[in-house]
DNA sequence: GATGATTTGTACGTATGTATA
DNA sequence: ATATACATACGTACAAATCAT
C-alpha cells in the first residue's frame, strides 16, 4: 500500500522529551555539573513550560542515573562516588568486552567491512591529531561494536551505561598521545574481530576500556568520597 | 547524639512510589498480563489517586521496562517478542556469569561461608519438592552471587534484567526434575567459587541461566513473533 | 471517512514538607 | 527555636489526540 507518511514533519515529539533530551544534553554536556541541584521551577521557566512535564523528564532522567531525587527535595545531578564510578566503568569494560566477542562470532560480512573500513578510514584522524573528530569517531566506532553482538538487550544496557559515564570523562583525549593509543588498542579489537577471534576480541576490547577509565580518573571531579 | 526517629512509621513513601511497587505487582504476579493495556484512569480510581501520580509511575515503569508507552496512546504491559525474551536470557547468562566470576574472586569469608551454608540448607528444600519455597530460595541465592561481585553498578544492570524478564518465567519450578537439576548446578557454581576458581565460576553460571532459560521458552507465551 | 466518546498531555492551584533567617 | 519563604506532591481543568462507531 505504500501509504503516505502522516506527518512529514521533523517529530518534535512531546514536551516531556524534549525536556529529557535538552535537560540531559545540559548534564552531559557539562553545562549543569555533577552535584548542581535543580528545581524544578526554574527548569520549567527557563524552557517556558510547566512544571508539570520537568517533573515527569526529572523522574526519567533519575531512572537514567543521570540525576538523584529524594521526595520533597530538590533533584541534583548525579554525582557519582568514586567507588560507583569505579564500578561503572568496570561495568563498561566486561560489557565492551561481551560484545566485541560476540561481534566477533556474529558480525555479518557487510558489518566486517563496514567496522574495517571505518577503522582504517580514522588513522587521518589521529594523524591530524583532531581530538574532537576522534571523539566523534570513537562514539562510532564503540556503537558498531555494540550492534555488532546482534544482541538488543545488551545493546541497552551498555548504551544506558555509557550515557551515565559520559558527564565523567569529558576529557578523555586531552591526555599526551592518548589518541594514537587509542588507535592502536582498536586496531587491536578489529583484527581479533575479523579473524573471528572472539577471545581475543572480548580480551583486547575489556583492556582497552579499562585504560580509558584509569585515563578518566586523571580527570574526575575531586571533593567526593571514594 | 542518636536522635530519635522523626517517624516511627513504616514509610510509606510517596504516592508514585507505592503506585509504581503495585503495578510492578501486578504485572510480575500477572495479574496484568503482556499485552494489556492499562489507561491512567482506571488505574487511578482504582487506587483512589489522581491521574498525576499515575502518569508518573508508569514513566518509571516504562524505565524499568515493564511497560511500553507511545505519545497518546495508552500504555500496555511489555510484551517481548521472542527475539527480545531471547536476548535477555543471553544478556542475563552474561551477566550471571560475570557476578559468580567476580564473586569467586573477590567475595569474603563470611560471604563464602553463608553462601556455602544457604546453599546445603536449600538441599533439604530439594527433597521435599517444595516448588514454592526452592523459588523464594533461588533468588536468595542469585542474590548473594550479584552482591558477591562487589559491583554496584553491575548489580543493577543485573537487577533490571531480572526484574524485566521475571513475568517470563513465572512457571520455571514446574518443569519435572527441573528442581534437583537446579540445585546440582548450584552446587557446581558454589564449589567453584569456594575453590576461587573464577573461570569455572563464571562458565557454571552462564550455563545454568542459559538453561533456565530454556526451561522458560517452554513457558513462553504464544503468539509473538520472533 | 466523519463524529462523538475516551484518553492523553499540559497548565495551574493548593496542601504539605523542607530549608533558611 | 520559630516563623517565613520556598519547593515539592498531588489534585483538578481543559485542549488536543486517539479510538470506536
Amino acid at each position: 500500500m505504500n501509504k503516505p507518511e502522516k506527518k512529514a514533519v521533523i517529530r518534535a515529539g512531546t514536551t516531556v522529551e524534549q525536556m529529557v533530551r535538552a535537560i540531559a544534553d545540559l548534564i552531559i554536556t557539562g553545562s549543569l555539573e555533577p552535584g548542581e541541584k535543580m528545581d524544578e521551577g526554574s527548569l520549567a521557566s527557563r524552557f517556558e513550560v510547566s512544571r508539570t512535564p520537568v517533573r515527569e523528564a526529572l523522574r526519567e532522567l533519575c531512572a537514567m542515573g543521570l540525576v538523584d531525587r529524594q521526595p520533597n527535595k530538590r533533584a541534583v545531578v548525579t554525582n557519582v562516588s568514586g567507588g560507583a564510578l569505579n564500578s561503572m566503568f568496570e561495568a563498561m569494560a566486561e560489557l565492551e568486552g561481551i560484545c566485541a566477542r560476540l561481534s566477533a562470532e556474529r558480525m555479518t560480512v557487510a558489518e566486517r567491512k563496514h567496522l574495517e573500513e571505518m577503522h582504517q578510514a580514522s588513522s587521518r584522524i589521529v594523524r591530524a591529531s583532531a581530538d574532537e573528530d576522534y571523539a566523534a569517531y570513537n562514539i562510532e566506532f564503540h556503537t558498531q561494536l555494540y550492534r555488532g553482538a546482534h544482541n538488543d538487550h545488551i545493546l541497552e544496557l551498555v548504551t544506558q551505561t555509557r550515557a551515565r559515564l559520559s558527564p565523567f570523562r569529558r576529557a578523555q583525549f586531552r591526555l599526551e598521545g592518548r589518541l594514537a593509543k587509542s588507535w592502536r588498542e582498536h586496531d587491536e579489537i578489529v583484527t581479533a574481530i575479523l579473524r573471528g577471534d572472539a577471545l581475543a576480541a572480548g580480551k583486547s576490547a575489556y583492556e582497552h576500556v579499562s585504560i580509558v577509565s584509569e585515563a578518566s580518573a586523571t580527570f574526575a571531579r575531586p571533593g567526593v568520597p571514594a
